[in-house]
RNA sequence: UGGCCUAUGGUGUAACUGGCAACACGUCUGAUUUUGGUUCAGAAGAGUCUAGGUUCGAGCCCUAGUAGGCCAACCA
């Protein structure tokens, strides 16, 4: 086996040095932590992967962690559809954690602060305490509750957990310093109180901790060597270590965070209140919609746990800004979908053509499914005196570099026979209404014989008219027109809005389709790739395109 | 106006403790092909934000600029 020489990324080269320091890799433990606020994007599955990928590359365990500390936003509709979304992603988690499940102990913890005066109640409103804050460039002002006696804090604290107070009325702060230069080291507020029920702890609590209290406290308690945020956290880190410095024990393993930069796609965004605008202003028909850079609209639209793995590995991981072109996971699901998705025809836009000279009323042709995979057998499709073939592959007349069909010129049918034009119908606009063809009939695919295998520029997919199923295809093109809709300071992203991003068409498919499932996902020959959508009834076949093929022609006219 | 983070071809990442910039996508050629797909062969494209400095030698180190990002939610 050769060793693996792959450049580590600054993430990996942190754990290293943990190692090669007074880390072992018995104490490497990982987690991934999404609030259940919305659903998961492609932006996070870079986080999955690395997280995931850590533990596979140091077999070490990575926990689900829910970060639920604010029931104003959660709910377990997310919980679930974030579960399901990892679990196809193809990881296995180790634990599945809740920061709602430490409450009792984020209370005791923030009980003994109080005790050790690290803690106070402050009484004021949320107004008063933005006001004392300062600026970056200001130092903040000391709230006058700041030193309330250690008997008195503890009483308001109680008051406050039993829910004997009203929300905003008072909140719990760590005591730290108002002048410091980090704004979130002025007395940062640890919990506050809310009448709400939480989707797992129901009435119980009547104040939530915040982010900064609960996040690095639950990496503690599950024993996390390494947690790893976005970049815009790095200034949380010090107080992350502050927090636990006050309930360190002597002897205890204490996590560290490290913050990479967080990744950003052409063509849309990835916010989670943008997308959830994009979903409750019906721009999209929900989360799942297949023009959602989120998981499961990625997963409607055809795309494939590895090629999503993949395209996270690939990125990498890195601390500058970025612009991840769509190109790129456009080229990853070509990649794994071309090894997989079987070969299947269907016409898209369709033009009739009839093969004059063919007496039979049907035959059965045989099809490769897939010739990239050896395995993947063969099929039989039906042709017969009338097809549809793509309209855009019949000219009257077009120069040599047209090789498709046209006047007098000979194409070769996929899988079928060598036809020739021989004359239009068209209507009186002038619209081409049917063309009229000649086969060959020696030059059957596979026959053997000599005309079979004589050369001809061109070879088109076709369905035969009367054995074809109609199908609805629904063509996706990017959500936003612009490379960042959401950059723009003065312009809202929705203005940015691809008013195309959808078109739904009626297509032919070959009849082998008819028995297809939900998610199956295949080849459209010369066209792209396509999956079954759910909204599939047995009245009606739908599809979404995930991508089209290369086309080195279509470009260049 | 403060602090912190970042700066390498069009895009994303590399370059072990300094040794004349690599890989992938994209772009462009050509070959093969019963998918203008795939595959194969090849090409163009950066001299590493700028200016100094240290050094025999700097993308890597130092200094000063410049540009972008982050920080003043009872969000995470």
């Amino acid at each position: 086996m050769a060793e693996e020489t792959k450049s580590l990324n600054f993430i990996e080269q942190i754990i290293e040095e943990d190692l090669k320091g007074n880390y072992t890799k018995e104490v490497l433990k990982f987690r991934f932590p999404p609030e259940p606020n919305g659903y998961l994007h492609i932006g996070h599955a870079s986080s999955i992967n690395l997280n995931f990928g850590l533990g596979k590359r140091y077999n070490a365990p990575v926990n689900l962690r829910f970060d639920d500390t604010n029931p104003a936003k959660e709910e377990q509709e997310y919980v679930d559809a974030i579960k399901k979304d990892v679990e196809w992603l193809g990881f296995t988690w180790s634990k599945e954690c809740y920061a709602s499940d430490y409450f009792q102990q984020l209370y005791d913890w923030a009980i003994a602060l109080i005790k050790n005066g690290d803690a106070y109640v402050d009484s004021q409103t949320s107004e008063e305490i933005a006001a004392q804050k300062g600026t970056p460039t200001k130092p903040g002002e000391e709230s006058p509750f700041r030193n309330r006696s250690v008997e008195e804090n503890l009483a308001l604290f109680e008051a406050m957990k039993n829910g004997e107070t009203n929300e905003g009325e008072h909140v719990l702060r760590a005591k730290i310093d108002m002048t410091a230069g980090n704004m979130l080291m002025r007395d940062p507020i640890m919990y506050r109180t809310l009448h709400k029920p939480h989707h797992r702890t129901g009435n119980t609590w009547k104040i939530y901790p915040m982010y900064d209290w609960a996040h690095g406290e639950s990496d503690f308690i599950e024993q996390i060597s390494h947690s790893f945020c976005t970049l815009e956290f790095l200034p949380h880190r010090e107080l992350y270590n502050w927090f636990l410095k006050k309930i360190e024990k002597p002897g205890d393993f204490l996590p560290k965070q490290r913050e990479f930069a967080r990744r950003n796609f052409s063509h849309t965004v990835v916010s989670k209140r943008k997308l959830a605008k994009l979903v409750q202003e019906g721009i999209v028909t929900g989360w799942d919609d297949p023009r959602m850079p989120t998981i499961s609209g990625l997963r409607r639209r055809g795309y494939t746990p590895a090629s999503i793995r993949n395209f996270a590995t690939s990125i990498g991981i890195a601390k500058r800004e970025n612009v991840v072109d769509l190109s790129h996971l456009e080229f990853c699901v070509r990649e794994d979908l071309n090894k997989i998705a079987p070969r299947v025809m269907g016409v898209i836009d369709p033009l009739k053509i009839v093969i004059t000279n063919y007496e039979e009323e049907e035959e059965w042709l045989t099809a490769e499914n897939n010739p990239e995979d050896e395995h993947a057998g063969s099929r039989q499709v039906p042709f017969s005196k009338e097809l549809y073939i793509e309209r855009e592959d019949f000219k009257e007349e077009a120069n040599r570099k047209f090789f498709r069909l046209k006047l007098g010129k000979e194409v070769r049918l996929k899988n079928a026979y060598i036809i020739k034009a021989e004359s239009v119908i068209k209507d009186a606009e002038g619209n081409i209404l049917e063309v009229h063809c000649t086969y060959d009939k020696d030059t059957k695919s596979g026959s053997g014989t000599e005309a079979s295998q004589r050369k001809v520029k061109g070879t088109l997919h076709w369905v035969s008219i009367k054995h074809a199923i109609p199908a609805e295809i629904r063509l996706y093109d990017r959500l936003f027109s612009v490379e960042s809709p959401d950059a723009d300071k003065e312009k809202d992203y929705l203005e940015f809005i691809n008013p195309n991003s959808l078109e739904v068409i009626t297509g032919y498919v070959e009849p082998s389709l008819q028995e297809a499932k939900v998610l199956d996902k295949f080849q459209f020959q010369r066209i792209g790739y396509f999956c079954i959508d759910k909204d599939t009834s047995a009245k009606k076949l739908v599809f979404n395109k995930t991508v089209g093929l290369r086309d080195s022609w279509g470009k260049k006219n």
